[in-house]
RNA sequence: GCGCCUGUAGCUCAGUUGGAUAGAGCAAUGGCCUUCUAAGCCAUGUGCCAGGGGUUCGAAUCCCUUCAGGCGCGCCA
């Protein structure tokens, strides 16, 4: 619910729109002032008036009525009081109409967003070096469906490189198969480390490992079926995970899936002209872009990274008929991504400039980056299992009368997870500690799902009607909470506009503020009549709202904790 | 060397398209449970918004420049 359109409506400027001045509408940093804010100092040059004359002269031509209660010139600004009681009402009135539909829009009807996360590599530990990629791409996939998007969550597969030679090599020299069935993920990284170590000194095995991977592509019936069981047995393993993340795809289809499709793309690449021969190799030459070649065959006649997505991009795009098509990858292939949408463009493709990276900042260790090859990693099992047992001993002090402590625990142990890798700017940097993950105070994932818990808490304990209310009159925190909790639907739409999941995230954190500061002030179960009836309103409200942000991020609420 | 990103309180970070006195959490100190879940709430202090120029009625926000850190820069993905 905004009112910034209902109050420009109000307002007739010379020369600008009503759009405009809508936009121009802003919301004061102290609430003492006014509610909403036309600052008129933008004016002041069309109008050759000084700002606070125009600011006068726009209160008087204004008569307070609906929600506007009153007007106030002070300096340069134009200051709007509402109708608190009335705005508090409707809020919650919709919100409770709407229920688990709040915040959802209409926007993306008839358009498909495309969104590539996770993209795990085959026979590789899921580490947190991949937490942000699923789970930012997780929530855009939600959030666009939410908008009315159709969402289209591809998982790219890192299925296919000379490694997978190199697994088969040292699985059929000293792997077997009930080592394999029993560790799982665990024990192919094993093989693939020690392959690394033995080969240091023989390196006669690389040739061996390049023949293997030669006979998984010419479809050697042995070496297909090991790697398929490698295949299925990580996206098995994985989905462990992505079932506590809540995390979804519609398509698996990875690298390989790509390897017949490439050639085509040569050929265009070819007949447009585009291809120039560098040392050996061919090459989409960008320097008048101001950037380096986006290579395409090596001079062996191979083909790349760049080769590979730009087959994925145009089988894509005849596929799902993409609105957008988003790569959830991090900043460190920001070059890469430049580099490839331009040579889309240059074959003419004019929805290259639908192509978008949504970049991400990197996840490192405190004693530095994290090495796969090196045993140096953090498991995403081990960190939400350590969170899911310090949920636990929390639940034993604070509620040991529990009913499901482990189902709770797994849902706050979880939470606490996404929650945080959420919370930020996705541009930032993030240092991984225990330390950070296992706070469940202040602004965290508990602390929201704790508000929801207490709403749950005091709704339970009452057996009023709340389906009709009406009050004339709503104090500060009420008020305060009605604002925050209509904020929703404007905060979805900029978070989808900016591929920026954090900005659900503070915001759940902003109502979960508003309502414990309304739970303090405010008592519910001891008032009376329409008081207590709208009071119990506003926690279903704030429960449905803080439900639904939550759910985006794929946190899951329980009832009691 | 070139390009991109980042720099805000002791720490981790918010700060919408330039707007009113720069805000939270953590940490610290002191309060608040015989009454709705204390994983909560209240109070207290902290800033050369990295430095320097500029644009503007107005700059943490835009432009230029310096410094510091991160990432990238042809046959890996």
């Amino acid at each position: 619910m905004d009112y910034k359109k209902y109050i420009a409506q109000k307002i007739e400027i010379d020369g600008f729109s009503c759009e405009e001045i809508e936009t121009f509408i802003e919301i004061p940093p102290e609430k003492s002032v006014g509610d909403y804010a036309l600052p008129c100092f933008r004016f002041s040059r069309a109008l050759k008036k000084a700002p606070n004359i125009i600011a006068q002269e726009l209160k008087e031509k204004i008569t307070p009525s609906g929600v506007i209660r009153e007007v106030q010139a002070v300096g340069g600004y134009l200051n709007f009081f509402l109708d608190r009681t009335a705005v508090s009402l409707d809020v919650v009135k919709e919100i409770l109409d709407s229920g688990e539909k709040y915040g959802s829009q209409k926007v993306g009807e008839g358009k498909t967003v495309c969104i590539d996360y996770s993209s795990i590599n085959i026979a590789k530990p899921f580490h947190i070096g991949h937490l942000s990629t699923t789970v930012i791409g997780g929530a855009l996939y939600r959030i666009f469906n939410f908008l009315g998007y159709k969402a289209v969550g591809i998982n790219h597969l890192g299925d296919y490189g000379t490694q997978f030679g190199k697994l088969i090599y040292a699985y059929k020299n000293w792997g077997s198969r009930e080592e394999v069935e029993k560790g799982g993920i665990k024990e192919l990284t094993r093989l693939y480390v020690d392959y690394h170590a033995k080969s240091e000194e023989n390196p006669a095995m690389d040739d061996e490992a390049r023949r293997y991977f030669k006979l998984i592509e010419e479809g050697d019936s042995e070496c297909v079926e090991l790697f398929n069981w490698f295949k299925e047995m990580t996206i098995k393993e994985v989905n462990k995970i992505y079932d506590l993340l809540d995390i979804h795809f519609d398509s698996y289809a990875g690298e390989s899936f790509y390897n017949d499709k490439m050639q085509v793309v040569v050929d265009e690449l070819n007949e447009k002209n585009l291809l120039v021969e560098s040392d050996g190799a061919k090459i989409v030459d960008l320097e008048q872009f101001n950037m380096p070649p986006c290579i395409i065959l090596r001079s062996d006649g191979a083909s790349l990274y760049a080769t590979r997505d730009i087959a994925a991009a145009i089988y894509r795009k005849n596929t799902y008929d993409f609105y957008k098509c988003l790569y959830v990858v991090a900043y460190q292939q920001d070059l890469h991504f430049k580099q490839f949408f331009k040579t889309l463009e240059l074959m003419g493709k004019t929805w290259a400039k639908d192509m978008v990276h949504v970049s991400y900042g990197m996840v490192s260790l405190e004693d530095g980056a994290m090495s796969t090859r090196h045993g140096k990693v953090v498991l995403l099992e081990d960190v939400i299992r350590v969170c899911m047992e310090k949920a636990l001993k929390v639940i034993e002090e604070k509620n040991p009368s529990l009913e499901n402590k482990e189902e709770v625990a797994k849902m706050i142990g979880t939470g606490a997870v996404i929650f945080g890798a959420l919370q930020n700017n996705k541009i930032k940097d993030i240092v991984f500690s225990y330390d950070k993950v296992l706070s469940f105070e202040g602004e965290t994932g508990p602390y929201v799902q704790y508000t929801v818990a207490r709403c749950n808490s005091v709704m339970a304990k009452s057996d009023v009607d709340y389906s009709e209310f009406n009050v004339t009159e709503v104090c500060d925190s009420e008020y305060n909470l009605a604002v925050a909790l209509a904020n929703f639907p404007s905060v979805v739409l900029s978070s989808a506009e900016k591929y920026e999941p954090s900005f659900v995230t503070r915001y759940a954190i902003d109502v979960a503020k508003a309502f414990n500061r309304f739970y303090l002030d405010c008592k519910i179960l001891n008032e009376t009549g329409d008081r207590k009836k709208f009071r119990l309103a506003l926690c279903d409200a704030t429960r449905t709202t803080l439900k639904n942000a939550l759910s985006l991020l794929g946190i899951k609420t329980p009832e009691r904790m």
